[in-house]
RNA sequence: GCCGAUGUGGUGAAAUGGUAAACACAGCGGACUUAAAAUCCGCUGGGAGGAAACUCCCUUGCCGGUUCGAGUCCGGCCAUCGGCACCA
């Protein structure tokens, strides 16, 4: 289709005309506490957008999916008497931008402030109604200054008893060394084994490896171990999980996020490793034998305890190992050769099984451990037996095993063959005992079965279902000092560093090999000016090649890592509501009323003291809400990452008094991911990718908003349709010409038919019920429904000879959070000839109608006749008739007596104004 | 394997336990036009009967249940998509 063509209105036009009107006058500058004209006495309402990465490629049509669904509320919420903060920004730093620089030698900041300028006219051409004063970006020195202040917090402080984060001046008060402090710090340095990713030149968190390769490029990733930030989310595991409860997110979600964080109760249980005999002798030699803590969520399993496993890099191994190469020189008698490793060379002795086997597992890449092959049970005797702590006549084998991992728990397991999988799998093939301790219900086989049962060949734990026998066994091993009960998560701490160049630098520097955090004055620390930001090919950062900047002082040098790209997008709702704020990272009045609604801040406008004294507050008389963010729109790909490090921060600046609620985000929606129109994701190589700009250039702004969210449920996914597309555009072009008229030479005027007149009792109930209906489908963001009524409603208005104007001003006023370029220019048009009935200024100061209930009552409604449920006639019925009277109605339609076959009615439904139906 | 979501016309979809398929797309027919586009009007789930008006039967992935009545609630399967994947 070429853009010659005459378009069936011309939002061309109107549409950069209108945008430009909004932007002149600041149409949708939402004013702060403090300023001149704000007015508290209005409930607020802060709706977020997941801001985007200005990649190079621009906007996609899943941008606009979310960004208009916010748009629409945030409108619509305005007209209904809100302070609505609906504002944008940037999450720009990112491996992307550093990219293209080292392969042309650009600068990431020239590379990301033309993103940025193109994103943000794609943005404005689409009409939403951010307020642009308060834009974010994440690279902004203004901006990641307070990113760095927020890290400095975290440095500065740990978790109390109590969980939560306190200052660490509370621990320089009582006294704790330097180095008990640096231990507790939730930011914190590790030497931990970390994913390294040669070709990316940087390390990863676990979260950005997927399948042993990094998600961003898809390359191979290998551990090893480095010196780095970590930043300590396990200490808030609990609260991450149970805070949950208190949010309006879809439960998908909060599975998504409780299975990540994987809490699960249990206990620790002591076995005591003996040292081999000779000859009814110790074995002679001064090493202690170890003690090995398991962690189990079976304690009460521990009868049918047959055998243990460390995993391969536990440090009981690498001691047991020196202890077995130093001492052992034989295995126990008639050790079956399966037990002693694949190694064959190596099966002579223990100590060297031993060492082949963690030499080998450890080789072992996460990959090749997560692939099909690499599943497969393996594992080696050590030699060595340790006592079952309830059956201390019972010794059994200690293996090392590489199905235990060293990560979770305490990196060593006590195996329970007859009760879990992978034991049982285990035992299976080393032809280890299988000892029976739950009993299943009537019909199921006890080997391995995994469930809760009863409690058998368990000594005093016979007969006691799981529960019980987990408290029981709990309880006597605390009393005894031989365990304990404990609650452990899978979520492992935040690997904090990357080597990059593109990233917020640490505010730490380094002075006789400790780490000291910068004072708060000499925020923001920006990046040295690099000209070459290849990676070194070591894991030494690229920041250690700008030799100046790196030397702090004569003794002291700046830490050369930067912060990960989900940094700034912790903390940036937060900014957005007091974006400019130099001296604080949000003015407290400012986090109060947008995170809470509390306004202690007397309205600027109102200087009477009464009213300064009762400002209405939204939450007021509501319970209270947990979340800040009145409702936040993004995609699933970040429900564990952004979301859970997000909620980790805002923690941290809860606990230390900087923010006023416990959750950042309320209400939280997913929407769907836009599949190309072959039902493909869409993507380049595919070329199913739709670029908005064509849209807009092609069907105007208005359409592809319009179709957005015409298309389905926000929440599902679905392919794209230019037909669809083509669909709403005609939509927006029948509404078009119930205003205006076209003549000959292609002008178009106002239409003749437009006239001040009432509505008649046909239009007006068509009018409310939209009304009505799409109040109440914005609200449940019902978005496709509410337009397929308005739609109605069109055709309605369609069909009138003549159109009345007021009514259709009220229409317009619908219609205007959905597509308001055409509402604000058919409104102006009105205004021209009717300037009483249209809008003074923009259709977004008016105030949502409120619908009449008297104009949706018809005189009279259908009501169906069945008999015994099946439809077999209708009748119109006046909308007061009693149900006697309905029912005679029913029975005495000639359809009904034809299929009652002259039987007597059983029984009769009368569901008012709805349906009889008559059982025979 | 485990957890979760989703299955309705040719297509996107709609339906507080109460007329299944609203609203659109595509298709077909008509009006307007020299013609086309645009626009407007009508038809459009499947099957059977009838010249026709019309009538009947079937239909929400499959099988069962609850109910006067089930797309909707319950139980069991199947398929597709998403997440997790040796976490003891």
């Amino acid at each position: 289709m070429s853009s010659e063509q005459r378009k069936a209105f011309p939002f061309s036009e109107f549409e950069p005309k209108w945008q430009g009107e909004w932007e002149a006058s600041k149409a949708y500058r939402t004013p702060n506490p403090g300023d001149a004209d704000f007015d508290a006495s209005k409930p607020k309402y802060f709706v977020l957008d997941m801001f985007p990465y200005p990649s190079g490629n621009g906007l996609h049509v899943g941008h606009p999916e979310g960004y208009t669904a916010t748009d629409i509320i945030g409108r619509f919420k305005k007209m209904n008497g809100f302070n609505v903060l609906h504002p944008m920004g940037w999450d720009a730093f990112g491996l992307p931008a550093e990219q293209y620089a080292i392969k042309t030698g650009t600068h990431p900041r020239v590379t990301t402030e033309a993103n940025v300028a193109n994103f943000t006219k794609q943005l404005k051409s689409l009409g939403f109604a951010y307020d642009w004063d308060r834009e974010v970006n994440t690279t902004d020195p203004g901006y990641f200054k307070w990113t760095q202040w927020i890290f400095l917090k975290l440095y500065n402080s740990y978790v109390g008893d109590d969980g939560k984060a306190h200052p660490i001046s509370e621990l320089e008060a009582q006294g704790l060394s330097r180095e008990e402090i640096d231990h507790r710090r939730l930011a914190y340095v590790s030497e931990a084994p970390v994913n390294w990713c040669p070709q990316l030149g940087t390390v990863l968190a676990n979260e950005e490896v997927v399948d042993g390769k990094s998600e961003v490029g898809g390359f191979p990733v290998e551990r090893r171990p480095m010196r780095q930030w970590m930043l300590r989310i396990t200490a808030f595991a609990e609260r991450l999980v149970s805070d949950l409860d208190g949010l309006d997110w879809p439960e998908s979600i909060k599975m998504l996020q409780t299975d990540w964080i994987g809490r699960s109760e249990g206990a620790y249980v002591k076995f005591n490793v003996e040292w081999p005999t000779c000859n009814g002798k110790p074995s002679g030699n001064p090493w202690a034998p170890p003690t090995i803590e398991v962690f189990t969520t079976r304690p009460d399993t521990l009868f049918g305890a047959e055998y243990l496993v460390l995993a391969p890099d536990h440090p009981t191994s690498t001691y047991l190992t020196s202890w077995l190469t130093t001492f052992l020189h034989t295995w126990p008698k008639g050790i079956s050769d399966k037990w002693k490793g694949e190694v064959t060379e190596a099966q002579a002795l223990p100590g060297l099984a031993v060492q082949a086997y963690r030499e080998q597992a450890m080789k072992k890449s996460e990959r090749e451990r997560q692939q099909e092959g690499g599943r497969h049970k393996t594992g080696v005797f050590t030699g060595l037996y340790a006592r079952n702590p309830v059956a201390p006549s019972k010794l059994i084998p200690v293996w090392i095993a590489d199905y235990v991992l060293a990560g979770y728990g305490t990196g060593a397991i006590m195996a329970v063959p007859a009760h879990d999988d992978r034991d049982f799998e285990f035992a299976q093939k080393f032809e280890l005992p299988i000892t029976q301790v739950v009993q299943p219900p009537e019909g199921k086989d006890w080997q391995g079965f995994t469930d809760n049962g009863m409690a058998v060949n368990s000594g005093f734990l016979n007969g006691l279902p799981t529960a019980e026998a987990k408290k029981k066994i709990t309880a006597w091993l605390e009393e005894k000092g031989l365990g304990k009960g404990t609650t452990n998560f899978k979520l492992r701490d935040w690997l904090f560093s990357r080597q990059r160049y593109w990233g917020e630098p640490f505010p730490i520097v380094w002075e006789n090999g400790q780490h000291r955090g910068l004072a708060e004055s000499e925020l923001p620390l920006l990046p040295p000016t690099l000209e070459d930001f290849k990676p070194t090919g070591t894991p030494e950062p690229p920041l250690s090649k700008a030799t100046d900047w790196v030397q702090y002082s004569a003794t002291a040098k700046r830490e050369l890592n930067t912060m990960p790209q989900w940094a700034g997008s912790c903390w940036y709702y937060l900014r957005y509501c007091d974006a400019r704020n130099t001296e604080r990272f949000v003015g407290v009045e400012a986090e109060k009323y947008w995170m809470t609604g509390k306004c202690s801040v007397p309205s600027a406008q109102c200087s009477d003291s009464e009213k300064l004294s009762t400002p209405t507050l939204s939450t007021e008389h509501s319970a209270p809400k947990p979340g800040g963010v009145d409702l936040y729109v993004g995609g699933t790909e970040h429900a564990v990452l952004h979301l859970l490090y997000a909620r980790f921060w805002h923690k941290v600046l809860f606990d230390l008094g900087y923010v006023s609620t416990p959750e950042p985000f309320q209400r939280l929606v997913n929407q769907g991911l836009i599949l190309g129109e072959d039902g493909q994701k869409m993507s380049k190589s595919r070329g199913n990718v739709v670029n908005p700009d064509d849209v807009v250039r092609e069907y105007g702004a208005d359409a592809l908003r319009l179709y957005e969210m015409f298309m389905g449920p926000l929440e599902q996914v679905k392919p794209w349709s230019m037909k669809g597309v083509e669909g709403v555009y005609r939509f927006l072009a029948r509404v078009w010409r119930l205003v205006m008229e076209v003549d000959d030479e292609g002008v178009w005027s106002l239409s003749k038919a437009l006239q001040d007149v009432p509505a008649n009792k046909q239009l007006t109930k068509a009018l409310h019920e939209t009304i009505k209906k799409c109040g109440e489908d914005i609200e449940k963001l019902s978005f496709n429904t509410a337009i397929s009524q308005m739609m109605v409603c069109t055709n309605a208005f369609t069909g009138a000879e003549v159109k009345p104007a007021g009514a259709i001003v009220t229409f317009l006023k619908v219609l205007s959070p959905f597509a308001p370029h055409l509402a604000e220019e058919l409104n102006a048009q009105i205004r021209a000839k009717f300037p009483a009935l249209a809008a003074k200024r923009f259709l977004s100061d008016e105030t949502w109608p409120a619908y009449d209930p008297a104009a949706l009552i018809e005189d009279e409604v259908e009501v169906v006749f069945q008999v015994n449920g099946k439809l077999r006639d209708k009748a119109r019925v006046p909308i007061q008739a009693t149900k006697e009277e309905i029912e005679k109605i029913a029975l005495a339609s000639a359809r009904v007596q034809e299929f009652m076959e002259g039987k007597p009615a059983k029984k009769i439904i009368v569901v008012p104004g709805k349906l009889v139906n008559v059982v025979v």
